[in-house]
DNA sequence: CTGAAAGCGCTTACAG
DNA sequence: CTGAAAGCGCTTACAG
């Protein structure tokens, strides 16, 4: 029917012809022009130029046998594509418009106990001569990765969110440096004289578990006692920080900083500590994660540990790239590194224990 | 070299020799299989099934000379993807994937006064036979309109961020009624007994302006003064927020209510609030709009006028698949209505002016 | 219902 | 440096 085919369009014969040369000629002139002599190379570019002419890319990459030059951004398991996420995107996107790739988005949910066979991967993937390798954000399991195999796609993984048994290495894979992050966090937090620090975040998920290793590590290094973490994130980040904030002050548990492994678990926290009547930094100081917009929203800003996620996009597209080219050296893990922000919601303690617990309990 | 070409995988013919008919035939099973004997069609469906056969999408393009089956979500002018434009894509996504299309994201950055031809469009739309069309989101201008033409590309563009006089009118446009979420965020402030309610907003960029229509109307259908909107964006949405509030608070202006058309300047304006020791909602009443994070995270909780951020995404799909199949009826603008939120920022309001004067003015 | 053949628009050895 | 020709892997009139 009404199909707006490509067919109508200018094509390299309609270039030779109005050049006076053979196509062969006209693509040489277009794809290694040092072969062509330069008065050809003249005539071929004024045609080009003047007819119009843009390669038609299907039967470009046909005859080329090549890849396609295009990557797919695969968004797993995300209800809802979240601010941190539409960053990594957004940072492999800038990346690949540089190197000449495509990106495609993609989105996809499973089960993380599914046969790789039963995976509905998007039907983008299982094509042939679409893509050349997918980049797999969002959170996922092992089972993706033999679905991948399976259609023998090379990918890069986004590590930090990929959920697996301790023994799955993936040597392609970009990760952010949560285990130093939580050190940081608890080091400013020491550094500010505070000794009673407690860790929220629900540490079953392994980016917060990771963050409280650094945490603990912190503590222990500063021959302080490292609390239990506590937090569950089932009924969401902002509930987490919450209740686990007011359960600790309800308990009576001593504290005079708390390092919420999530800035929106932190203004949850935030939160909870004002409906006890207590005001941070004046009583508690309070440290987030990731610098999302929740941090600058807060009051008062948190103090946050920012993650490199645009930085995350652009080494997924990097390392994509190597694998696709076969280039030099192997394939490693990236580990990137966060950063500490200061901002309002921590600050120095001198009071000492009998102190604070006498003002953790109101 | 090492490249990871196409060529080496099973293709229509190793199929056709394994199923013993002609590549036609295997073809035409896997294409219009009611063209095709019961018996040959099983014993291809056998072949491609033990080959693990996946037709070159490449090849087949070339051959049918039809649509792609790409199209591409072109993100204009922003710094950075926010939350709102992320739902806009996964909206897109997902009805794209429902309906067996790609969505390849790309970005792409110009000057409002740019000659159309010196735009520097994402080169994938500059190639011939990759894209079908084009979904314009972002901030945009009339010249990409131009660009996009002079490429031969269909597009829809998302017409709530377009600026242009208000004489360009474009068929293919998905739109948010910012008018009505004006007139309904008023009416429900107008409902709860307010009459002095003030709109912040910077009226200079087209969808506050048309939320600051929506306002004084309301106020006009109940007989109410419509003061003139203030608020500028320049330093940011917040600072936006902040500012205005402060400053009519300063000024001396009566207001019980404020409806700041954005719910990051929402925040701001609370915030500004509270500073001048006002509290939200007992003293005055906030509306937002959009109903983004910021207003679940704010305190107390912002009530806002939700958009439908990711039907704009699956409408601008719908809109330019019809487009490019060309189908039945002509294409007019959508425009999709938007919803109120009621939360805690806003309530009833029994005081008479004399009371609003001295309680705004602290 | 099926096959032989042409064609989609390019690229690239292979000869000159 | 340049051209004639084969080929990339499919699809689809055209004959049977």
């Amino acid at each position: 029917m009404a199909e707006r085919g490509t067919a109508r369009f200018v094509t390299i014969e309609d270039v030779a012809r109005d050049a006076n040369c053979s196509t062969a000629t006209v693509s040489r002139a277009l794809n290694s022009p040092w072969k062509v002599n330069a008065a050809t190379r003249k005539r071929v570019q004024a045609s080009v130029a003047r007819l119009g002419y843009r390669p038609n890319v299907r039967a470009r990459l046909l005859a080329r046998g090549t890849r396609s030059g295009s990557i797919c951004f695969l968004l797993s398991n995300r209800q809802f594509m979240h601010a941190f996420h539409a960053r990594i995107l957004q940072g492999a996107s800038d990346r690949a418009e540089a190197m000449r790739l495509q990106v495609l988005f993609a989105c996809c949910n499973y089960s993380p106990v599914a046969p790789p066979a039963k995976i509905d991967l998007p039907h983008i993937l299982s094509a042939r001569g679409v893509i050349d390798g997918v980049i797999v954000a969002g959170t996922n399991y092992p089972n993706i990765l033999h679905a991948l195999d399976g259609l023998g796609l090379p990918y890069v993984i986004f590590g930090t969110n990929f959920i697996a048994g301790d023994e799955t290495y993936v040597s392609a894979s970009v990760h952010i440096d949560d285990e130093d992050g939580g050190y940081q966090a608890a080091s400013h937090l020491l550094e500010q004289g505070h000794k009673k620090v407690r860790f929220i975040g629900d540490v079953s998920v392994p980016w917060y578990r990771r963050r409280y290793l650094g945490y603990a590590r912190a503590m222990t290094e500063a021959g302080l006692p490292c609390d239990p973490p506590t937090g569950s994130a089932y009924r969401g980040e902002m509930e987490m920080g919450f209740s686990a904030a007011a359960d600790l002050f309800d308990r009576g548990v001593e504290f005079t900083a708390l390092f919420v492994a999530g800035d929106v678990g932190a203004v949850g926290a935030v939160r909870a500590l004002k409906s006890r009547g207590l005001s941070v930094p004046e009583d508690i100081s309070v440290v987030g994660f990731n610098d999302e917009e929740a941090a600058r929203l807060c009051e008062p800003p948190l103090t946050t540990v920012a993650t490199p996620t645009e930085v995350v996009g652009s080494e997924c597209v990097n390392m994509l790239h190597s694998l696709l080219t076969g280039s030099e050296e192997k394939i490693e893990p990236v580990v990137l590194r966060t950063e500490l922000v200061v901002r309002e919601s921590t600050r120095k303690e001198s009071r000492n224990g009998r102190e604070a617990v006498s003002i953790t309990r109101g």
